[in-house]
DNA sequence: AGAAATATTATGTACGTACATATTATCTTT
DNA sequence: AAAGATAATATGTACGTACATAATATTTCT
């Protein structure tokens, strides 16, 4: 509002928030362009421009060349969702991590694992289950399959002493991937991982990997019962 | 990597990551001032510093002034959630929307809504129960409280014809909230709300949002069974 | 030697200019 | 009037310079 002395983007991008929270700018609305803002608020359309590409990438506004800058209409809120490796999900929760590795094998995967990762079922891959516990406590059953063509060093590591999962965050950086969150309930051999009952309502993470359209690993993350997973918006 | 004609900000980007998948810097490193990776790709400091920016707000970077510029020691992939207005989302999958207000009753909150929304035991509140429906079926259930106070229009809304869902989005901005994912078993009466068995595991999410420290609103909604929610990384 | 003051340095940001690009609006042609 | 070509325009981005800021390294003081 006051076109004082030096403005900061952040400044900028607080006074449009708070034009836009007060509904002095509604959703759907035109809002003013980059240099009559610029203008208006005394500063340079670089300033401004900055704060308007922050403001949309966070969903509050929509942008076009040529077509101007507008309220969001329908505001989707953008929650950031951290997924670190398990170990420090734990040890951040201040509890003891531990691990086991229950099984690995290697051989050719299922049809599911084929369509998840675009691979043919003759692929070499390696199937991992494993199990991550906070406070000597079962804390998430991981079933994982991992391309060996894609990643043929995790033949040499040694996944009694570090997880698949950390592994290959480390080894094995991705390109692009995808997550599902959805619930399901225990089946016996879970419950039984878990130390909890069949049935029990549990928290799913399915995770799929790629390099540049080579599927690396396909994850299936199972947590303990009480799981919650936060996201501050 | 040639130091040819005009560099943008996406090249600089797309190079950088090119560097730290193949392992060329590895986590924990230390990587080029901007001045030098300015010269040694032919663009402007100010280009380097807007591609190295956006890195490290994707986690691969951690940036600190005079220290230098580091490949994240533990990525931390932030996935990115979309939540939208539940008709949207419902929409977008080709669905027919529908809703229904189950209840609506002005009261005092339990203990912990208050807790939630740090109010105090005597606020005026707002309760709603409503489900949502896509093609017919039951999607969500919805059980959310609103704080009067900080929200006195929601009297006027017809809340028979707009969800609570969507009339919040649409006048009462916030400027921070929570979200928990979690897994639950479907009551009784949730059972029978969404058609289906009790005990059935349930994908929950919490939702409390705030105005500047002021409570809105908290509510807990329980989607129905199969229900997945999709993130790209 | 240890503490405090000072210099150094890499990132952070602001500004003005210039040009690119996508899209809309306008004008021409048929 | 419909279709196609052309102009206009708001955002997108690149660059160079200048200065701010935070953190580290160095020097000075006791």
């Amino acid at each position: 509002m006051s076109s004082l002395e030096q403005q900061s983007w952040q400044s900028v991008h607080d006074e449009v928030l708070r034009r836009i929270h007060t509904r002095e700018w509604k959703p759907g609305d035109l809002i003013p362009k980059e240099v009559e803002l610029a203008e208006q608020l005394g500063c340079a359309r670089a300033t401004v421009n900055r704060a308007l590409r922050e403001l949309a990438s966070e969903g509050f506004l929509d942008r076009r060349r040529k077509a101007g800058t507008r309220v969001a209409a329908h505001p989707v809120r953008r929650a950031k969702l951290d997924i670190p490796v398990i170990r420090l999900e734990i040890e951040g929760r201040g509890q003891k991590y531990a691990y086991g590795l229950l099984f690995s094998e290697r051989r050719t995967p299922p049809p599911e694992i084929c369509a998840n990762l675009g691979v043919t079922a003759e692929s070499d891959m390696l199937h991992i289950t494993s199990l991550h516990l906070a406070d000597g406590k079962p804390f998430m059953f991981e079933d994982r399959w991992v391309s060996i063509a894609a990643t043929p060093t995790i033949l040499d590591a040694d996944l009694d002493k570090i997880s698949a999962n950390e592994w290959l965050v480390l080894h094995a950086p991705y390109t692009r991937g995808d997550i599902y969150f959805s619930a399901v309930n225990a089946s016996e051999t879970e419950a039984k991982v878990l130390r909890t009952d069949p049935g029990t309502s549990l928290f799913l993470m399915e995770r799929t990997t790629w390099e540049n359209n080579t599927g690396i690993t396909s994850a299936r993350l199972l947590f303990a019962p009480g799981y919650r997973k936060h996201s501050a918006i």
